[in-house]
DNA sequence: CTGAACGCTACAAAGGTTTGCAGAACTCGA
DNA sequence: TCGAGTTCTGCAAACCTTTGTAGCGTTCAG
């Protein structure tokens, strides 16, 4: 282990640490040509500013954390990878935790963050994560925290999420285009805020094109394969032509049941997923999904967070655009020649 | 924030610091009473450790780091995953970092963990990472370092790989004794160890079976989809019946190819593919493919850091088994009825 | 030529915790 | 009752950096 201080390179150079310690950080008080003697001997000794030593004195740090669900999930991977890129960039460390969808881990989490003393924290919550109340109690602390995707709302700081009710409209709305009539959903648990908005977007699309919402159609927790697979079989039975999904793994299984019966797609049934998992476009047909850009999250995220640590906000909501994809699975315009 | 300090909680209870630093570390030399009485006004004062000043005169830390190409590729994600829950749960925090494939990124990701003065590392290195210099300085440096998945052998440290060797070789025998008689290679650069150790595997299996070695269809740098529906024409022209390849990415674009001219699979033309990506089981015809179980190696490593950490062992090379997935796109003997 | 202003550096304190050492309080056997 | 041994706690230094203040030497206007 390196044990070179600022005292060695100040002993070594004749002069005092805390001109070293000036040198180091660019203070402009400080004359060039000992800067440059600083920087050299630094260099030459291997020095390595101990940032222990320097976030005790100075009170900040130059680390954030980051807490999801589960990092191994896409979705979120993109996200911590693109808030990485940048938070690295303006020079702060990132601290990435594991909530592993329970309120538990979610608060030791942040506990381990808080002792930590983050800068700032980035949070998607935890579904076993009912109230939120240990996370509106840091940020009570003063703690700079950004919410992202899964939000609780109403509480302080910053958060970004999807536009989750116009993705759900668009492509409940691209499905009416194509001319299927009756449209099944498969929703995730409308007690989720998410879920909630794609299901409102569904059903706006619908009374917007003046047909009938029928909740016999209506699946809720439907967003695993299997579900998915025993949901469309209920779907067809009550004559369903097509199936808006809020997720695609769901929808995949859909896809599994309408090709084992030999159902046409998309001639004879039409249907969108959600998320544009990688997969979509691999498989056959190629399932029309709505993108969720987690790239975007991931930046505005980060930016949002670097802005409130910096005091220019208070908070803020944003916004992220969905964008609809078409592929086969729900393009009966083009692919009802084949 | 909250700026509670040990020295409050000794004025408040008219004892010393130390006692309460002694009480709350655990420390046996400590009454009974007297701990529960410090813990329960740290509680009631909402006490959180200064990690900083902890860290600063211990010269211990509780962090560890990890660095990776990208966090957003889910072999890598699900490695991070499974070793920070380890990591975790043995009370370690986790700084993570990306060195998007390049060694500058990765010298810079190196710097800031030594800064952090992080307890060890955990990494993968750049393909941009040629020699190795900068991790094998750390090292040197007495840093405790695993290397996982991309290694450079011989270093110091501890390492964690999977045997790539035996992967391709069991793919490549399981393709003989499918029937399958002339059977090509998509490989990735051969200076990479990883590649080199696959494609070596695949000539054992065909020396084994007295199967002729034709470099003609051998295909390196076959790693993307592009590539891989381009080198599977050539592979056709050049009369093969089956094809081995190092990663699934390229044996997807072989699969695109062969559908598109109609060749049947596994009848005809047989594949397996590397990595055992999600999509491989969602496509069809299913792609058998080599798994190479991130989570046992994020597991091991993690482990094999702690180790390092505690001084139980001067480093340790360890080898995780990869797993054979037999699917459609490789079992003739179960689907060549279809 | 004097005094003010400026550029640069030194001094010293502070930040919160851990830890070796010394010493106080207590236990218990003789 | 005394002394030896244990158990517990206090003292003070140390970890390394940052930063407010003071002071030095120089420059320059008047």
């Amino acid at each position: 282990m390196t044990n070179v201080t600022i005292i060695d390179i100040a002993e070594a150079l004749g002069i005092t640490p805390s001109t070293v310690s000036r040198a180091l950080s660019g203070n402009p008080y400080v004359k060039e040509s000992t800067r440059e003697a600083v920087r050299a001997k630094a260099r030459e000794l291997g020095y390595e500013r101990n940032v222990h030593a320097s976030n005790l004195r100075s009170g900040k740090t130059h680390t954030v954390g980051i807490i999801v669900p589960r990092i191994d999930r896409q979705f979120f991977s993109s996200i911590i990878s693109a808030a990485e890129s940048i938070l690295d960039e303006a020079g702060f460390s990132v601290i990435i935790c594991q909530s592993h969808e329970n309120e538990e881990d979610e608060i030791s989490a942040l506990k381990t963050l808080t002792e930590s003393r983050v800068g700032g924290i980035m949070v998607s919550h935890a579904t076993g994560s009912r109230s939120g109340s240990h996370i509106l109690e840091a940020m009570n602390r003063g703690i700079k925290m950004v919410q992202f995707d899964r939000v609780f709302p109403g509480f302080p700081g910053s958060s970004v999420t999807n536009d989750d009710f116009a993705g759900a409209y668009n492509a409940t709305m691209h499905l009416i285009g194509n001319g299927y009539t009756r449209i099944g959903a498969f929703t995730g648990p409308l007690g989720t805020n998410m879920f909630l908005n794609r299901y409102e977007g569904y059903k706006a699309a619908l009374t917007e094109a003046g047909l009938p919402l029928d909740e016999d159609i209506v699946f809720e927790n439907s967003i695993v394969r299997e579900t998915g697979y025993a949901n469309a079989a209920k779907a067809v039975e009550r004559g369903c032509d097509a199936l808006y999904s809020s997720g695609d793994y769901s929808a995949l299984g859909a896809l599994d049941f309408l090709k084992e019966k030999g159902i046409r797609i998309p001639q004879d049934f039409g249907i969108v997923g959600t998320a544009n998992e990688a997969f979509t476009s691999l498989i056959s047909p190629a399932l029309s999904s709505t993108e969720q850009n987690p790239v975007e999250i991931g930046k505005k995220a980060a930016l949002a967070l670097l802005r409130l640590m910096n005091n220019e906000t208070s908070g803020e909501n944003l916004v992220v655009d969905t964008e609809l994809i078409i592929r086969e699975s729900s393009d009966r315009k083009h692919f009802a020649k084949k």
